[in-house]
RNA sequence: GGGAGUAUAGCUCAGCUGGGAGAGCACCUGCCUUACAAGCAGGGGGUCAUAGGUUCGAUCCCUAUUACUCCCACCA
């Protein structure tokens, strides 16, 4: 491996499609079947091939990126399975819309087979974009094992589910009333119905009893429908209207003989009482059809225009029609009123027309049985979410289930294997078209024009793309995956489908975790929507910051499950950070003359000691943090540790030993600088992949990319809480003199002795480690006294726990300045003195809390009241000089 | 009509099982100190939405209230 010099700046654009070529090239994402080791698997949650890849892929690919490679790390077999969904519905109107705008062509124009031509041609150029994009990002994926919703695999998968459904009596088909868009002219599951609050109507119009003037007035929001009303229901309580049951009224301007019926379904309280009941169109009125044995007349077509038997309205538009009706019924006096009247009606999820309630044969999924166990996974721990709270969205959503309605009136998808006979009516499901009947022998055979809902498919995902139904090597190996990380937006769509459908077929959950994330939103907390043009490429954010800035933007700063707001100014942040570890890597890596770190043996300063105790500390926290899927809390960790502690204070006080004469000393520093880079590249790894691997292949001696580099372990032995503490006692007392210094204002450049005045302990780690002091707070020298009467007058003073520390400054110091600040410190210990006084002298405190606590509570008093004695000395002897 | 979430520094957000409030950005002061001005050092700024309760002790737990957000729902 050559190690060309780092450049002087921080440059992504220089590295990152190399590095992510030489991964690829090295087959570091490729996992196989390997006894040796344990498998770690996630599936990626296929994009829609409907366009590119936004904000909120960004987000979802990057936390699944960062557990793999950690995992692949940690030494499991850690496979990533990539691929893209064929989005049926969502992909379908795109293409009509393509084919309509460059060919001036409707679907039923070109016919099915060409159609469908145009839409692989369609998923070629989008999924080929999709997977650049994620390739950009950096995602690791095992793209040799790369699937797609409709490929051949996975179509096997749908056929062979959907006849053991079938077989086993859970898919069947009826003529129920199901949701239907009149724009995309297809059924709709209940999930893919949005409900939208729209302003509207109640229209109060009188049906008048046959051959009588007595009326029963009625309330409804959709007139349209009275023309296919074949009851008026009341509530048989209902004292206003009982004497109006089994009787038969007429509809008015149709002329229509309807019935009155009883049911207790009606709410006396909301509008007048009394509905009219329309079976065909509100599934309502199509239950309590059913139950009183009600005719059932469709007056809408599939666009959502009136049919040909409402006489002189068909052909007209819905809501036209509604005027038509509304005007004509005020005119003829049935109309009694016009009520405003806010309701939520159900929308398509794609082109968010209104939904039309309709009638026809389709197919469904019988959801009982499938949710039963589905919901005892979640009560057995099979499945859990992260957070816990999404659980009870699964909860509700499985409990109150209604029958899956599955056909589509669509093309683009896995088309229905059901077969029907011309001649006998015969209905047949198998893999392969019949030849013939199997009931009359006869050939005239076709199959069913539908094809399956998008999530039909994508529910046996985990398991489809893993050779179901064929039993693989792999799938035994991979499956069940470990975790499952998506956004909350698609819990019912597909999470809960996922988990019983491989409950169904494979005896087992999916996934042991649902790790889920929010939405990306905009600066402005708005959903990014293409209708308002707020959304962020990640693409042009690569382009300016880089790969790794983005991912790691998205991946510290918020918390599980919540949303997260896009802000230009924290990827600028993460660059900066990127550019942080590539400065502070170059300045190790500059002039490094070995290449063998091995610490064992090697003489450790109290700073070395220090800095790889932090580590340490700081691994096991990550770490800790990584296998709670608190992923923004383990880069925020190593984010500060780098920074603050690393950078700012290990290499700032390796500069005299590395730029010092003693050999070994230099060496030595070198060596724990390297180590430490070492792990910190590693742990950082999984969040910013390319700028840690085009570190680590700078780093002399290594063999191997950090990509498949094992993960840090922590060593117990290297923890050492003494070093610590004595280095936090010199890190604080160097703080302490910049404070001092800046608040008289002496120049940086001035240096000054230090005198240190302490207890024996105190004082043998300052003289121990003056080099630290020089080095950092601009100390010329320090002296260690162990008389009051040495130190000069004209200092200022830092009082220290067990110490005094003086700066003489002669010519800068203002006696007056000095007692003021002087007397800020005396307050602020006094405030101290007396919170723990308090504490410690409250009855319940004292016995009641834990022993540990109290111990550290009168630690703090010893050591504020001492310092808060040599405070007060100080203040004495300043007066008496002034 | 149900359910959930959020309310913490000027802005965006962290804060794990209750034990002296944090970060990034912004702001103020001083520095080009030979890795980094995408930087260094120092600093200001918060009755942790409100009111109660539990506790020796509450940003954290409980109850109620207010505001915003989201999800679910066949009330015409």
């Amino acid at each position: 491996m050559s190690k060309i010099e780092m450049g002087k700046t921080y440059d992504p654009k220089e590295f990152e499609d190399r590095i992510y070529a030489q991964w690829e090239a090295d087959k570091q994402f490729s996992a196989n079947v390997n006894s040796e080791k344990e498998p770690y698997t996630i599936v990626l949650p296929p994009p829609n091939i409907t366009g590119q890849l936004h904000m909120g892929h960004a987000l979802d690919q990057t936390l699944q990126d960062i557990l793999i490679r950690w995992k692949r790390m940690q030494g499991y077999e850690a496979l990533w399975l990539p691929g893209t969904d064929h989005a049926s519905i969502a992909t379908e109107v795109k293409v009509v819309e393509k084919i309509k705008k460059e060919e001036g062509l409707s679907k039923e124009d070109l016919g099915r087979e060409e159609f469908l031509k145009r839409a692989w041609a369609w998923r070629d150029e989008y999924g080929r974009r999709i997977v650049t994009q994620m390739k950009k990002l950096g995602s690791s994926c095992d793209w040799e094992k790369e699937r797609f919703t409709l490929d051949e695999g996975c179509s096997d998968a749908v056929t062979e589910v959907f006849i053991k459904l079938y077989e086993k009596g859970l898919i069947y088909r009826g003529y129920r009333l199901i949701n239907w868009c009149p724009d995309c002219k297809t059924t709709l599951s209940d999930a893919e119905v949005e409900h939208e609050e729209k302003e509207g109507n109640f229209w109060h119009i009188k049906y008048f009893v046959k051959d009588s003037e007595d009326f029963l007035e009625i309330a409804t929001t959709r007139p349209e429908t009275m023309l296919g009303d074949t009851a008026l229901a009341v509530h048989p309580d209902d004292e206003r209207y009982k004497k109006f049951i089994g009787k038969t009224v007429i509809l008015p301007l149709v002329g229509r003989e309807i019935p009155v019926v009883a049911d207790d379904y009606v709410d006396m309280e909301l509008g007048t009482g009394a509905l009219k009941i329309t079976p065909a169109h509100d599934p309502n009125d199509f239950e309590l059809g059913k139950r009183h044995d009600l005719e059932q007349i469709t007056v809408m077509n599939e666009d959502a225009t009136m049919a040909d038997n409402t006489g002189k309205y068909a052909g007209m538009d819905r809501y036209d029609c509604r005027k038509v009706l509304v005007k004509e019924l005020d005119e003829q006096g049935f109309l009694v009123e016009t009520k405003k009247h806010d309701h939520n009606v159900g929308t398509c999820y794609r082109c968010h027309t209104v939904i039309e309630p309709r009638l026809s044969d389709q197919w469904f999924v019988k959801m009982e049985e499938l949710a039963k166990p589905a919901i005892d996974a979640l009560h057995e721990k099979d499945v859990n979410f992260v957070p816990d709270r999404f659980s009870k969205i699964y909860l509700h959503w499985l409990e109150n289930i209604r029958d899956w309605c599955i056909s589509r009136q669509l093309w683009w998808g896995h088309r229905i294997p059901a077969y029907y006979c011309d001649d006998c009516g015969e209905l047949m499901v198998s893999k392969e078209a019949p030849t013939a009947c199997t009931k009359c022998q006869s050939t005239n055979i076709r199959q069913d024009e539908d094809a399956l809902d998008t999530w039909f498919s994508s529910a046996l995902w985990p398991f489809s793309t893993l050779g179901w139904p064929n039993n693989t090597e792999e799938l035994n190996y991979f499956y069940p995956t470990n975790v499952l990380v998506t956004g909350y937006d698609i819990i019912f769509f597909w999470v809960v489908r996922m988990v019983f459908s491989g409950i169904e077929c494979m005896d087992e959950s999916p996934f042991k975790h649902v790790f889920i994330h929010g939405l990306v939103r905009d600066s402005q907390g708005r959903k990014m929507s293409k209708s308002l043009g707020n959304g962020v490429d990640p693409l042009e954010v690569i382009d300016a910051y880089g790969a790794d800035a983005l991912r790691f933007m998205l991946a510290t700063g918020n918390s599980p499950g919540n949303d997260l707001r896009y802000q230009e100014e924290r990827v600028e942040s993460s660059r900066n950070f990127a550019n942080k570890l590539w400065n502070a890597s170059r300045f190790v890596l500059m002039g490094l003359e070995i290449e063998d770190f091995d610490l064992e043996g090697a003489e450790l300063t109290l700073a070395d000691e220090w800095i790889l105790s932090r580590l340490n500390t700081v691994t096991e926290e990550i770490t800790t943090n990584l296998d709670k899927f608190e992923l923004g809390m383990a880069a925020n960790k190593a984010y500060d540790f780098v920074w603050n502690e690393y950078c700012d204070w290990y290499i700032e006080l390796a500069k005299r030993r590395l730029y010092g004469e003693d050999k070994v000393a230099k060496e030595t520093v070198q060596k724990v600088l390297v180590t430490v880079l070492k792990d910190i590249l590693k742990l950082l790894h999984p969040f910013i992949p390319f700028i840690t691997e085009e570190i680590w292949q700078h780093i002399p001696g290594v063999e191997g990319a950090i990509i498949v580099a094992e993960w840090p372990a922590v060593k117990a032995e290297r923890y050492n809480q003494a070093s610590e503490e004595k280095m936090e006692a010199i890190m604080t007392a160097i703080r302490n003199i910049r404070n001092v210094r800046a608040e008289m204002e002496v120049v940086p450049s001035r240096k000054a002795r230090l005198h240190v005045l302490a207890e024996d302990e105190v004082a043998a780690i300052f003289g121990e480690n003056r080099e630290y002091l020089e080095a950092l707070a601009s100390c010329s020298e320090v002296i260690i006294e162990s008389d009051r009467q040495a130190i000069p007058e004209d200092a200022v003073s830092v009082i220290i726990n067990r110490g005094e520390l003086f700066l003489p400054l002669a010519d800068l110091i203002d006696f007056k300045k000095e007692l003021e600040r002087l007397n800020k410190e005396r307050e602020k210990l006094e405030d101290e003195v007396s919170r723990v006084e308090k504490k410690l002298a409250n009855e319940g405190f004292v016995s009641k809390a834990p022993a540990k606590l109290i111990e550290e509570e009168k630690a703090k008093l010893e050591k504020y009241a001492g310092m808060l004695k040599t405070v007060l000395e100080r203040i004495t002897a300043m007066e008496s000089k002034l």
